[in-house]
DNA sequence: TAATATCCCATGATATCCCATAATATCCCA
DNA sequence: TGGGATATTATGGGATATCATGGGATATTA
């Protein structure tokens, strides 16, 4: 199981490119597709990643699902407001190159508002890129929600 | 699997032409015939498309399914209204040129209510051909769409 | 033979490959 | 366990290949 830990902050240099940082390329040495899939995150200022593998089972639910109901046509004519559809539409596949970097397409860089510094943040089975100043600006809320919480419930 | 990933604008030119994305085309390497299946959706003011083996596969699942059904008579006497059939006629075989292009004939080009440019959309097992701003549209309804679902949800 | 479609070559923009480098991290052996 | 030697990482830039696009020439078809 492929999981992604920890932040890493790199540049976008002069070409668009950026380091994808070397503990999460280490996660995904395993994928057919040597590269990462990226989409805008439909909750946040933003991008979702993960590997091809990830995707696939995204998919291959999607038909499976049909294929049970027995409608298969629904694989053709599709459910034009499904999750999934709207999310390959958005989704971009960024191979690494020889560096394991990936240059990020200028819909990704806008929907995150990134400029020339961006912050890998690991989630588990997934990452995120972020605007290094706004995650910190996110991290430090949802830590102070947590320990409010926390203090509720032991009260 | 083939899968179409993400939304690429491209040009019809003078004659009639318009590049299919090199990512789609990559999708398609191992297909018997290099091309594409196109047709009018029955949803959407868009064209579905896809490779040739799609189309077979959706036509071996009706044979077995009459089969299965001990109706072998379905197959030459068909159903009228069934999707599958309405789909072949309406369907059209778009080959690739030297340079992974095809020709978009009239039919389509009027039930899309395309222009100068066109959107590829992927959508997974499939993908689309929209007119980019009508596409716009429907994509950013189906994002708002989402969110406000998330929205109720997480509360 | 006229109209259409196919093949072939050309081109600018962009992305990819390949090599280089400085900083950091890891290794190895006394 | 210390500390120099070696790898790895993130970054930079020039050369090369690929992509989308355009247009002339040749083949097909009615």
């Amino acid at each position: 199981m492929t999981s992604f830990l920890s932040t890493f902050v790199n540049k976008i240099d002069s070409k668009g490119r950026v380091s994808v940082p070397a503990p999460f390329r280490a996660s995904l040495t395993t994928e057919l597709f040597q590269g990462i899939i990226a989409y805008p995150s439909l909750a946040e200022p933003a991008i979702d990643a993960f590997g091809l593998s990830m995707l696939e089972q995204l998919n291959r639910r999607v038909l499976d699902k049909n294929l049970e109901d027995g409608e298969f046509e629904k694989t053709l004519l599709g459910r034009p407001d499904s999750i999934v559809e709207t999310i390959m539409a958005l989704a971009h596949e960024l191979p690494f190159d020889g560096q394991g970097r990936v240059i990020l397409p200028a819909a990704l860089i806008e929907a995150a508002g990134l400029d020339s510094q961006v912050a890998f943040v690991g989630r588990g089975n997934r990452f995120q890129i972020w605007h290094p100043s706004k995650f910190d600006e996110k991290q430090n809320e949802a830590v102070a929600k947590i320990r409010e919480n926390l203090r509720i419930g032991s009260t």
